[in-house]
DNA sequence: GTGAAAGCGCTAACAT
DNA sequence: ATGTTAGCGCTTTCAC
């Protein structure tokens, strides 16, 4: 382990001198700090990063806070730690990840985390529509950003996929096409963004003047329900003609149920699902999808608790990221039997 | 911010017998431990693991250095992660996320990683052929274990699938099936993997006396060229009638190219392909794969470091985990043509 | 422009 | 069983 004082001794001079040469910001003769460097660079020399954050009472390094539990496939969150980790490599800060079970004690895990001062700041995913973790932080100033929102009541620094209006659009291009029984897929309603896209389904239905009928609308969905639900949908005399996916495994179920049942898509049932992955393109037909910006998000949230951290009395930016649909293969106008358009 | 200080005010006793009461691991009576921890509890007291490590000298944190270009979809990754982060969390590690582009000098973000004592060891993802930050993590012992392997000389540890059984062992399969022209379709030969399972087709051939044929093996392939590839594999007058595939994106560049020809899988184009995943698995026809155990690997490596972290003179463990197939509808017996029985 | 000294919060000899 | 003292490697007043 090679120390400031041993590139202090090698160049003759204090530590003192030494510590304000390699850090740069402050008077110290040009020709002294170069001399400096040198030797640093000569005998290989590393700040000792835990005495550094000691003194000067910063980490320099954010966790990120995951689910621990996630679907055998699953593309987003990849491309979301991808951007992360590219911000916070572009400006020299660690990334420190924990990947939490929400079955453990809500903010115990965070404490452990943040308070022990290993961190200076806290990307926080997966909010649920009440979050706990939330006020806690707040209690003790923990700097953080949060991907998601809870259900109202933002009082803290976010950034999001407005869920809400990538859903109404959606829907709403379902509703141009003619369909009216337009079934809702969704996820575990815990969960701030299964509320805020339910909330654009219900908007869409709102504002075209469709009645919303609870039958068609199932949440809290997953690998194990999805296909039964599916089939009791499609199976019923008034089926819906359309199928939002709030996932795209709910989507594809939904291609297996229509399979299944001898519907086609898009002919007898259209669908649209949320998120665009590899998965809905290659599928048979490729899916009409709502796309968000995997990589973005994260790069988003990270700048912003970065830039949080350097300005801390900054007014808290709460940023919405608009998710655009790509239509595919899989809508197009209703067609029905005879029976079913007299109901 | 509390420190050890405030908690022994509180109690009336020394920082020392806190500091020992709370790490637990000395003699302090029971009753006294008991009030400190209520203390420290009450206080909401958690210790500083800066001051802690610049003492203790360990960081309690490893680093995962991975790489940072993905395909679009990969699903690998994020199970391995799990894996890693699983670990970590259940012995009280903290994991440190390192993406960068080798393009960046070899070992110069390792050197900020580890020798700044941030971590106490590191994951090393991604390996060459040559890998040049295996010597310099060795030279500056940084305790660290390898996903993957060089192409010889292995004195370091790792935990690595063993591609080239995985690869020997379908391509076997193929053989059995009748087929002989079985072409391979690899990655950038840079790492080491694509060496191994380059290797494994090989011997596969070999032990079969089927002779080697440079024309169907086609390695460095990218998404942006697999196409072309498979266009111009397929098109030859003595086309293969099985692809073995080294990717996901290569397999479906496969199926793509066979549809385009006119050939069906699998009655006239074989495929099987390595690495399973929900895409494979969802394709028209569904694929044969070689599987890999992806969060097993990440709990695997990550549990060989920290033991090697807890017990440096144990000797060095390397370990292979077996690959295994599943067959689905993507093999069958070749269908030849005429024409290209005489060949 | 450079150096001496203090101290960040903690643990670990070494007393008692 | 508990307290005293020193020091991990660094930055930072405060002198000069």
């Amino acid at each position: 382990m090679v120390a400031v004082k041993d590139v202090a001794r090698e160049v003759g001079l204090s530590v003192t001198t030494v510590s304000r040469a390699l850090t740069g910001y402050d008077d110290v003769a040009a020709a002294t700090r170069e001399r400096i460097r040198a030797a640093a660079e000569a005998l290989d020399y590393h700040p000792n990063q835990m005495a550094r954050s000691l003194q000067t009472r910063r980490a320099n390094a954010i966790g990120l806070a995951m689910p621990a539990v996630h679907r055998t496939y699953d593309s987003f969150w990849l491309d979301f730690i991808g951007g992360v980790a590219g911000v916070c490599a572009a400006k020299g800060i660690d990334l420190l990840l924990s990947m939490s079970d929400s079955s453990e004690r809500p903010a115990r895990g965070l404490a452990q985390f943040a308070r022990s001062q290993r961190v200076d700041g806290l990307l926080l995913c997966d909010i649920e529509r009440q979050d706990s973790r939330i006020a806690y932080l707040q209690k003790h100033d923990v700097p953080f950003v949060a991907f998601g929102r809870t259900e109202s009541d933002h009082s803290y620094p976010y950034c999001d996929v407005d869920g809400a209006a990538g859903v109404m659009h959606a829907v709403e291009r379902l509703l141009a096409l003619g369909h009216r029984r337009i079934a809702y897929l969704g996820l575990d309603p815990t969960y701030g963004f299964s509320h805020f896209r339910l909330g654009g389904y219900r908007t869409a239905l709102l504002k075209a003047g469709v009645s919303y009928d609870p039958h068609l609308v199932h949440e809290g969905l997953t690998e194990a329900t999805a296909d039964g639900v599916v089939a009791s949908l499609l199976s019923g005399p008034s089926r819906p003609t359309a199928i939002f996916a709030a996932a795209d495994f709910l989507a594809l179920a939904s291609l297996r149920g229509a399979r299944n049942t001898g519907l086609t898509v898009p002919h007898n049932l259209s669908i649209i699902v949320f998120d665009d992955n590899l998965l809905v393109q290659q599928s048979e037909p490729p899916l009409t999808a709502v796309s968000q910006p995997n990589r973005r998000i994260g790069e988003e949230v990270a700048a912003l608790l970065l830039d949080r951290l350097s300005h801390p009395t900054r007014p808290l930016v709460q940023r919405l990221l608009v998710p655009i649909m790509f239509e595919r293969g899989s809508t197009a106008p209703p067609t029905r039997s005879k029976s079913e358009a007299v109901a």
